[in-house]
DNA sequence: CGGATAAATGAAAAGGTTTTTCAATAAGGG
DNA sequence: CCCTTATTGAAAAACCTTTTCATTTATCCG
């Protein structure tokens, strides 16, 4: 995890920004929560780090970690869950529909997926957002254990 | 285009909700815009069809009309962009980056790559969301006239 | 074909969230 | 260790969304 946080910490060097401890507890916030979290929570919880931590500082510092691609906000059909940490290079969110849990799955194949969507409609694809739901392990077993009688789950559109 | 106004209309009167004039501005106003609109803009656009139109029923309608599912919220990386009609069934907006316009594709077929997140991360999968964004031909054509000389694409991440 | 009735509407107000402004503060180069 | 400039927090403004409530309107039924 030491790693992931210097990984986030170069890229503000790097690109010439400071590493204020405000911006260091909305890192470490984002790096210890197991869900995207929205700027209140990354507040409430960056002020055990910083205590002065403002919202304002959180809006202003997640819109520069998004431009970084450190940061990527995540929402589903439902709305917006909120802000989660990005690993570099191409990545996509996997979250739990239950407790919001979040991971993230790297090298993913939509290649002939996309190839297929640009001839059939004649765009010139440049990019995709992908977000899957689902129920992590955790939540899974929780099921298992209250429903002895199971109430068959909808596999038609996943 | 009569026919996708009766399916919708059809949707409502089955779940015994009324068709009122505010409601059918709003849906014609959907199924006649060609890329996703915000809640201000169907006001704004529906008021020409019934002028007394409020912003507050536009919300109700469009959260009626998501339940019914036939609207959906489409958003990308960068925000949402607004509310487009949805054919019934599973499908997915093609969004154009330059000029938002959006087709609509059906039957995605992303099974296997769904199985291999289940398997990596343990999560059972319930749920998808996907967004492309590209360019429309219309753009595409666009560019061409007007960059003679090509600003190369990049195909890396897309 | 009205009239009754419950749903739906618009306007105003309330409630949130996000952005802007600005003086004070703190990071990091020299 | 100081100086410069980016960054910050607080307050206010700007926005967007939801709630409330009296009035209107679609549909059912006689």
């Amino acid at each position: 995890m030491a790693d992931r946080y210097e990984a986030i910490a170069e890229q503000f060097r790097v690109h010439g920004y400071k590493l204020t401890q405000p911006r260091r507890a909305i890192v470490q916030t984002l790096l210890g929560a197991a869900k995207p979290l929205s700027p209140a929570e990354i507040q409430q919880r960056g002020q055990k780090l910083y205590h002065e931590l403002g919202l304002v500082t959180v809006y202003r510092t997640l819109e520069l970690m998004e431009l970084l691609g450190t940061v990527r906000a995540v929402h589903l059909a439902d709305g917006c869950h909120g802000f989660a940490i990005a690993s570099p290079g191409h990545t996509h969110h996997v979250v739990c529909e239950r407790c919001h849990c979040v991971v993230e799955i790297a090298g993913c194949d939509l290649g002939d997926f996309l190839d297929t969507v640009a001839e059939r409609t004649g765009y010139a694809i440049t990019g995709h957002w992908l977000e899957v739901s689902g129920l992590c392990a955790a939540c899974q077993a929780q099921d298992a254990a209250e429903h002895t009688h199971d109430d068959s789950i909808d596999a038609t559109a996943r």
